[in-house]
DNA sequence: AATAATAACGCAACACTGTTGCAATAAATT
DNA sequence: AATTTATTGCAACAGTGTTGCGTTATTATT
C-alpha cells in the first residue's frame, strides 16, 4: 500500500492555501512559494492534497483551476457554493451556502462544482 | 458600432453544437469540423456565439471548457445544472433543473455555473 | 451592379497550463 | 545506520488559448 509522506514543500503549500482567504491557482501558489520547489512539484502536491481531501479543487467559469482548504467545521458543506468575482477574479468559498436541487433518477451523483459569478463585496 | 456578420464557418459550427446532444469542447468541434476553418477561427466564433448569447460556455470540474446551445424554450432556465460524467466525460444540460440557493447580500450575481459530476445514465 | 467599409479570416508565432520519464533525493521504517 | 520507496528536480513534451497582421469576404452604400 502506497503511504503518504509529509514533506517541507507539501506542508508549506498547504499553509499558503490555508492562510489565504481566497482560493489560489497554481500560478498564484507558485509566486507565493518563490523558489520553494519546482512548479511540477506544486502540481503533484496539489493532486495529493486533493486526493487526501484536505483541499478542494474548484473550476472557475473560465476553466481556471483554483484550490482552497476544506474547512472541517460544523457549518461547512462539501457541496457549498463558490463565488467568482468578474472584476478582481477572486474565488471565495461560501461554506455555509448549500444549494438545493434535484436531478433525474438515472444520474448518480459523486460530486458538485457550483460557482456563482458577479461582483464580490470589495468590487460592488 | 461593430456589427456581427454571418459566415459559412459560423453557421456550420453553430449547427454542430445545435445537433449535438452533449456539450462540445473546442477540440471536439475541430474534429467534427474537419478543414472547415482554422482552429483560431473556431475560438473566435465560439467567443462571438457566447457574446451573442446563442450558446453557453460551461466549465467542467477539470477546467475543460465545453459549449452547448442555449435552448430558448419555455422550460429552459439560464441557470440550469450541467451533468459531467466521470466515465465518458460527456457534459449534458439538465435544462429543467434550476437549483435554489441564497448568497450573502453583499455579493451581486451576474451568472452561475453549476456542474454535478458522477455517472450518466449510459455509464451507471 | 459596382464600390467602399470593415468584420472575419488564415497563418505564424507566442504564452500558459499541465503531463511524463527518469535519475537523484529524502522521509519513514526496520 | 541501513533499507525502502515516496517525493523531487529537470528536461522535454502536448494541449489550450491568445495576439498581430496581411488578406478575404460580408454587408452596406452608391
Ligand atoms: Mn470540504
Ligand atoms: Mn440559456
Ligand atoms: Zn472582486
Ligand atoms: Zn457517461
Amino acid at each position: 500500500m502506497k503511504t503518504t509522506r509529509s514533506t517541507t514543500a507539501k506542508t508549506a503549500i498547504y499553509e499558503l492555501i490555508m492562510n489565504s482567504d481566497v482560493a489560489l491557482s497554481h500560478s498564484e501558489i507558485q509566486k507565493l512559494a518563490g523558489d520553494l520547489c519546482d512548479r511540477v512539484t506544486i502540481y503533484r502536491i496539489l493532486d495529493r492534497l486533493v486526493i487526501e481531501d484536505v483541499i478542494h479543487k474548484i473550476a472557475t467559469p473560465d476553466g481556471l483551476l483554483k484550490y482552497a482548504v476544506c474547512q472541517k467545521t460544523e457549518k461547512h458543506s462539501h457541496n457549498h457554493i463558490h463565488f467568482s468575482c468578474e472584476n478582481c477574479l477572486s474565488v471565495t468559498c461560501l461554506d455555509a451556502v448549500e444549494p438545493i436541487f434535484e436531478v433525474p433518477e438515472n444520474y448518480s451523483i459523486k460530486g458538485v462544482n457550483f460557482t456563482v459569478s458577479g461582483f464580490c463585496p470589495n468590487c460592488s
